[in-house]
DNA sequence: CGTATACTCTACATCGTTGTAGAAGTACGG
DNA sequence: CCGTACTTCTACAACGATGTAGAGTATACG
């Protein structure tokens, strides 16, 4: 037996729709009607019916955010940023988790994973370029991540290849030579392993310094578990090396414990870098330098894509990129005491891409 | 332009109520009419209208769920259990966070704060014991953590004083006398760091050791950073100390940096265990010793308490305790490697409250 | 073969809000 | 004092699904 806007309307003597008015706040309500209603609505402890208005309105006022999972540290911080962003602008998020699973993503753009809520955001793992018509879906949609370009979204991603040759430049600047990665993908073209990589390799070439595969280790799911594990492989095989770049920062903790266990000095012996910024290295021993991939403008930007979108924009898609910066720490040396140092910045762009935003009957309700 | 159940049943030459039946899984429809139905869904592209269905059912089989934050891996760790627990049984979870304000968090009792979904999920911060009293809402609630005891609701926390007590045990039997506390609260009576202090003392007290306040180290808000610092002023004053008990594990990775920084050794000079046991602290240098308080015991539990109170259960409220393990890893000696064990296991328990369960009108629709 | 029982489906009201259209009241300028 | 424009409010019809009650068939049973 809830209490309806009906009944308020009876106590305060006026009509249901005064009463809509006043909780809405629209204007044109005498003072003293305003208070009466506001008064009967106290009185009975009238609460409104977000379906009954999500209903007539056909908007809900949700978004999804899907992620792989939130144990990961980046994604647990973007998803503290995107809830932020999103009630600043008045916004609830709903989060969905994947595990990387293929199926699971394949469901969230298939919408047959109930996605309530009136738009989507998407931070894909499992899919790939070849996936791409799967992103062309009927409600709105922002693609975070590398794993997909090209899609009929508006997609924010990262500066990853400038941002990873200026990691990997900032280890030769401190006279590395022999530079492991910690975290690749074999036969990856796109996605973030991948797009590192070639910022890895381009700043070799930058410095005339051979590109040598036996300093390349694999690594499926960039855990910290992983990034020890390939880690200890790379340092065992016996090859030299002298610095680390893990490509994100989970591995680089790992990569971390395991140096660490064969009592290797960082950054006498080994320097280490790794990518993504997240909380945890500025305070793991020593401190991990990083790329900072601009996560807050990321989650930004993201939100305001979305809710223009979700808006009905005829504005083509869009794709964002932050600026990002390398900032140096303890791990690379040359920083005293806890302090950092931005040691590189690459400016980020938007571009409008190509494809046409507005397939036929788009958008609508996410349902 | 939405396609409607009504436009399928036109397609199919059904009633709308027979969509309805076959989407739904109703088991009476015959073979045939289901497959022209489900032909008819998909020729027209048919995603059900989950607000008209939410309204119409007074359910939304979305849970919100507050936390102070994602940022505190806790929380992040804590969100992850809670929606993979709600997922398995087909619940969806909105995340709202508080950042620990207490307006914010009462905002969530109020009902001020838009919880959209049929039932809540808070872990407060920032309220106490003197608010108990705004815990009493008409709309099902289930309470976690141990901030205020005795509301009138479910509420699922940990052994804190047992699981303290426990850790601090096992300090004692690794020989050390010596034992600082990082993340103190002072003046509070009950709270997760009264609650671990007063097993803190307790094991003291068990052990013949005389308690020295000079030893507890005050911390606001348990971050990494305000561990290093607490850890800074208590290794700067001088006391003699040999070893540490971090009232959680963000601050037993904060105090970690602390003590690198002033080249401590742990375990040798001094050992560390901290408590919540993240995964952070398996990847730490050294690892920590933790106590692991159940989290997906507690996320699973309490998500089944709330399901069963919107399904308008009248049982009492209960109290439920997970079972608690204090682990131990290389930051109190004595494991090699990599390894961790189980050095203590604090068994839970379910109490039924004495609070009667259902207030006048209750359970409603959050609204 | 008649009646009881189950199966399959339909018609209609209903959930609680907001949009639309317009009626009544008020203010103001000419 | 009237016409015009604004303000304030109301009545009613949606929004798109599901619950209820019951109508027709098919099947079972004595």
């Amino acid at each position: 037996m809830p209490v309806r806007m009906q009944d308020v309307a009876q106590r305060a003597g006026v009509s249901v729709k005064t009463v809509s008015n006043v909780v809405n706040g629209y204007p044109h309500v005498r003072e003293s009607t305003r208070r009466r209603v506001e008064e009967a609505i106290d009185e009975l402890g009238y609460r409104m019916n977000v379906s009954a208005r999500n209903l007539r309105t056909r908007r809900t006022g949700m978004i999804t955010l899907n992620v792989p999972e939130l144990s990961l540290p980046y994604f647990a911080e973007l998803a503290d940023s995107v809830i932020r962003a999103a009630d600043e602008r008045g916004w609830s998020v709903l989060i969905e988790q994947t595990g990387a699973e293929r199926q699971r993503e394949l469901e969230v753009l298939a919408g047959r994973r109930r996605h309530r809520g009136d738009g989507v955001l998407f931070s894909p793992l499992a899919l790939g370029q070849d996936d791409l018509d799967q992103f062309d879906v009927d409600f709105p949609l922002v693609v975070l991540g590398e794993r997909v370009f090209g899609a009929r979204a508006d997609h924010v991603t990262m500066n990853n290849v400038e941002a990873a040759r200026a990691a990997t430049a900032h280890l030769i600047s401190t006279g590395r030579r022999r530079i492991a990665v910690v975290g690749a993908h074999a036969g990856e073209v796109i996605g973030s392993a991948a797009l590192r990589l070639a910022g890895y390799e381009r700043a070799l070439a930058d410095a005339g310094i051979p590109f040598d595969p036996a300093l390349v280790g694999e690594a499926g799911l960039w855990h910290r578990a992983t990034g020890a594990e390939t880690m200890g492989r790379l340092l065992d095989s016996g090859i030299g090396i002298d610095a680390v770049f893990a490509l994100n920062d989970a591995m680089a903790l790992g990569a971390l414990h395991a140096l660490h266990e064969r009592r290797i000095d960082l950054p006498g012996d080994i320097a280490l870098i790794g990518f993504d910024d997240v909380d945890d290295v500025r305070y793991s021993v020593p401190t991990i330098s990083s790329v900072d991939p601009g996560r807050d403008e990321i989650a930004r930007t993201a939100v305001d894509l979305l809710v223009q979108r979700i808006g009905g924009t005829t504005e083509p898609f869009r794709r964002v990129v932050p600026d990002a910066r390398v900032v140096g720490r303890q791990s690379t040396g040359d920083v005293r005491g806890d302090g950092e140092q931005v040691v590189a910045v690459m400016p980020g762009r938007v571009e409008d891409t190509e494809v046409s935003p507005l397939p036929v009957g788009w958008p609508r309700p996410v349902g």
